[in-house]
RNA sequence: GGUCUGUUGGCGCAGUUGGUAGCGCGUUCCCUUGACAUGGGAGAGGUCACAAGUUCGAGUCUUGUACAGACCACCA
């Protein structure tokens, strides 16, 4: 026989030039205007320098099944693609390279520095674009936008301007979170909180007056240098006597007041507590609380300045503090230090501690911006999945802080406020002003901060559509109707979209969020650089093709949860598609020949000819793809994955294949014919089902197949209910029928393997049908039973003599057999016996539970009768069955 | 301190109106049987973390406990 197909599924060879074509024929694009339903994704832009990692493997799955899936169910699909200039991360990358050549960026200056990033982003801008396609992500890649395109930028100084008028952007000197390394505020998210193993230390504060000492229990001395007064609570009976006097700072010249504020819990340390409000975040409340003035003792990069006094200038803050507890104890001013647990903000990017710092930024209040994206989540408008982030996200919004956007980087969205050298005044307007607009004076220098770059991020629904315009775009695709995203940035990202979406388009972005867990490693680690313990995508793509990576993925994501990735899952998958491919295979090689009927699939007047066989797979084709449906409507994507490997492997090849070999082979022609007909047509259902999961192997495979459509990826999704007029030539009989014919090939087999049977050896069997059902149906069933159960001598009757015989009773439904195997000679009796027994064991524990349930009269008074029918049923049986098997072991042992 | 997850055979997980536990991988035995050894057939393996409660009946509902993980807040 010619080779049609190889014997081995190869991506290498298929996923490059099927993804070319798709791309070619337009089959990613989606219409502006349209008949169709609108369904739109937009993605979460990954840094336009990354590469691909496992974490966005499964966020674009996702995405993509979810795409492909509502294209083929005709939707106009449309998933817009886009990246993000990251400004933190990208800065810093570039800003490492330049010092190999040692060169700086203060040294090249801003506009050669920008310069640089640009080459940076032109040499890696795509990596990640090529990357998604070998995923086989279908984006419309027309659509494709970076978040410092023009467009883009015009929307974040519209927003910008737009929200100064108003009010809610406003800018201010405030203590923020501040990265030394960086050289740049931070905003409370980029803030990590760790548990840190330091020291209390208590240090005497001598009075003004030389009336003794106050201790103060601190864990930052070296700030010391910075205090403005210290604080006892008001109705402490130890200090009230002591409010308004004066206490020396050590190792200063000045005097600071005592004061006192609630803000002092009496039980904690000494409870006295220095007043440090430049660099802490409740003393800068009680420092403007009681009009004290505020001593920032940093520099930008985080070292002691001028006014931590001339002998610390210069040192970092743990050279400072271990200069400062010297001199403290030099002095007999250290009476103590003891261990301490506390929590340390570190900065997410750089890892280095968080200082709070006092500097001018700019801020978005977030008070009226939070209220009407807390009720779109409350009402139901834009739903969590799962839902319990919806309180998470509820908890964030009731305790939301004013945002700061502004960071002392280059690279990124400017500013777009001019401050005027005359008269000082503020000019923030989407275009560069000319003149400023209080003085008219042309004397403007622009604000030398970048916005955040989530800030660009929270108009990213909108923005990439061409907002401000009303495009032809927005009125098509927003709302969008899903966002896809790791819990990770439900903060960062996801609120301030709905805040954006709200106030921009009066309209939510998104009206479900899919949250997804975390891609682990195969112990549950999380994957990091430190531990090496990163799969990266491309190589898994490469070693098992992009089909077993997307299917790995969607079959272990559990709603929500982590997943566990490991090598071997993926393996197993790939295998997946080899099966698949080499049930084509063999398909195609019994389809030789065939030529679908002039009259079409469906016209075909196939019923009389139609094999018990046919019918079956016809209705788990039936089955699986309303498990699909309902899986895919309900976003359980695992659910739907495991279905079709169900029923792909498990009936499609190792029954229904295994049926139909003996028609393919010595059918008669008109048996044949229809049997080829199902077997394509399934054939073709199953590619379309599988599309949206494994697109690649399928649209190569579909091309193959004697019946199909144009493409795979344009062809109609298969429902349980957009082809009735197939799944209806099955009837309802075919799965009862198939089922007694498959238990008693399952039972002999049994048989022969406890035996051990050698599987060459053709064996004698007696089938006795208890029911003329059973009987008719054993009849025709024939010669599958022969060959599935490698009989060479099969009768269909009477028990016959049962001694030394192997038996089993089998029943499905109302209908009940016998299956008789003469071991005489074959095999030793003894194994038969313990096999008899190990199954009499099983059934006696049935029937003694069934028996107490239904001596209990509470249960029968209670339970719904169905319940209690069913179980009467079952016990019938089982104790039918134990009677035979009783019998049987008799024989056997006589 | 608060919130949210999770705890089911060796591992990873299902189990959606409460009715005597399923799947994949692994494992054991047999087999190169004309699509596929990336394969086929047959097995073994679980008192569903613990306790109490509701119920005729609890993996499933309620409460509590333990352990694991995540997040938020605070910690002079």
């Amino acid at each position: 026989m010619s080779e049609i197909i190889s014997d081995r599924y190869n991506p290498q060879e298929v996923e490059g030039r099927i993804y070319n074509w798709w791309e070619e024929s337009g089959y990613f694009k989606a219409q502006d205007r349209s008949t169709k339903p609108p369904y739109s994704i937009i993605l979460p832009p990954p840094n336009v320098t990354g590469f691909l990692h496992m974490g966005h493997a499964l966020d674009h799955t996702i995405q993509d099944v979810l795409i492909r899936w509502k294209r083929m169910s005709g939707f106009n699909a449309m998933w817009l693609p886009g990246t993000d200039h990251a400004g933190i991360a990208t800065q810093t990358v570039v800003e490492r390279e330049l010092k190999k050549t040692g060169e700086t960026r203060v040294g090249l200056g801003r506009e050669k520095f920008l310069e640089k990033v640009w080459d940076w982003k032109k040499l890696y801008g795509d990596r990640i674009y090529r990357q998604m396609r070998r995923m086989g992500d279908s984006c419309d890649w027309d659509r494709a936008v970076f978040t410092l395109d023009e467009g883009v930028s015009k929307s974040v100084r519209k927003v910008f301007v737009s929200l100064y008028k108003k009010g809610w952007i406003y800018r201010g000197q405030r203590l923020v979170n501040w990265s030394g390394p960086l050289e740049t505020a931070i905003s409370d998210l980029e803030v990590e909180h760790k548990s840190i193993k330091g020291s209390m230390f208590h240090i005497k504060y001598p009075l003004e007056n030389g009336a003794g000492f106050l201790i103060v229990a601190t864990t930052r001395p070296e700030t010391l240098l910075g205090d403005v007064a210290v604080a006892v609570h008001p109705e402490d009976p130890r200090y009230m006597a002591l409010i308004g006097q004066r206490v020396k700072l050590p190792l200063t010249e000045r005097t600071i007041p005592i004061i006192a504020d609630t803000y002092v819990d009496k039980e904690f340390g000494s409870g006295v507590v220095k007043i440090t409000p430049a660099h802490d975040f409740n003393d800068y409340k009680v420092g403007k609380r009681h009009n004290l003035p505020m001593i920032s003792v940093l520099d930008r990069q985080c070292r002691l300045n001028e006014n931590a006094g001339a002998s610390y200038k210069g040192l970092s803050v743990n050279e400072g503090r271990k200069k400062v507890l010297e001199d403290l104890r030099a002095l007999d001013l250290l009476e103590k230090e003891e261990p301490h647990v506390h929590s340390v903000g570190h900065c997410s990017r750089s890892g280095a501690v968080v200082e709070p710092f006092l500097s001018e930024q700019w801020f978005v209040k977030t008070e009226h911006l939070a209220t009407p994206a807390k009720r779109v989540v409350e009402s139901g408008t834009i739903r969590f999945e799962p839902e319990s982030w919806t309180k998470t996200y509820l908890h964030w919004m009731n305790i939301i802080e004013d945002w700061c956007i502004s960071r002392q980087l280059w690279w990124g969205h400017r500013i777009p406020a001019w401050y005027c050298k005359d008269c000082d005044h503020t000019t923030v307007s989407e275009t560069e002003p000319s003149y400023c607009e209080k003085c008219q004076s042309k004397s403007l220098e622009q604000d030398e901060d970048v916005l955040d770059t989530w800030f660009s991020s929270a108009l990213w629904p909108f923005s990439t559509m061409g907002w401000p315009e009303e495009t032809e775009t927005l009125k098509t695709f927003y709302p969008t109707n899903v966002l896809v995203t790791g819990h990770d940035i439900i903060f960062f990202w996801v609120a301030r979209m709905i805040m954006m979406g709200l106030e921009f388009k009066r309209d939510v972005p998104f009206r479900q969020i899919i949250i997804h867990g975390l891609v682990r490693d195969s112990q549950g680690r999380k994957m990091s650089k430190s531990l090496n313990n990163s799969i990266d995508p491309v190589e898994m793509i490469e070693k098992y093709g992009a089909d077993a990576l997307r299917f790995t993925l969607m079959a272990l994501t559990a709603s929500g949860r982590d997943l566990k990735f490991s090598e071997q899952r993926l393996e197993g998958y790939r295998n997946f598609m080899n099966k698949i491919w080499n049930a084509t295979r063999f398909s195609l090689q019994n389809l030789q020949g065939f030529e679908v009927p002039a009259a079409g699939v469906k016209a075909l007047p196939l019923k009389g000819h139609l094999s018990l066989y046919d019918q079956w797979i016809i209705a788990k084709t039936g089955e699986v793809e309303k498990i699909v449906r309902e899986s895919l409507e309900n976003n359980r994507f695992s659910d739907a994955a495991n279905a079709i490997y169900h029923f792909v492997w498990h009936e499609f090849c190792d029954w229904y294949i295994e049926f139909i070999k003996p028609i393919m082979s010595e059918g008669k022609p008109e048996e044949k014919k229809a049997t080829q007909l199902v077997l394509a047509q399934t054939l073709n259902r199953v590619m379309r089902l599988l599309h949206p999961f494994a697109p690649f192997i399928t649209e190569e495979l579909y091309q193959k197949l004697p019946i199909k459509g144009k493409a795979c990826i344009t062809d109609d999704y298969p429902t349980d209910d957009n082809d009735r007029e197939w799944l209806n030539l099955s009837h309802a009989q075919a799965a009862f029928e198939i089922d007694l014919v498959k238990e008693t090939i399952s039972a002999i087999r049994n048989i022969r393997g406890e035996n051990r049977i050698k599987p060459g050896e053709k064996i004698t069997v007696r089938l006795a049908p208890q029911d003329e059902a059973a009987q008719k149906i054993l009849g025709s069933n024939r010669t599958a039973i022969e060959v599935l159960g490698r009989i060479g001598d099969l009768s269909i009757g009477n028990e016959g003599n049962l001694s030394k015989c192997a038996l089993a009773p089998v029943n499905v439904g109302s209908s009940k057999l016998k299956v008789i195997v003469p071991l005489e000679g074959l095999v030793d009796i003894e194994e038969e016996i313990k096999r008899v027994e190990k199954t009499i064991e099983k059934l006696k524990k049935d029937v003694l539970g069934l028996n107490g349930r239904l001596n209990n009269e509470n249960f029968i008074k209670n339970a719904a009768e169905d319940v209690v029918e069913a179980d009467k049923a079952t016990l019938q049986q089982a104790k039918s069955q134990l009677a035979a098997l009783e019998e049987a072991i008799l024989r056997l042992k006589s």
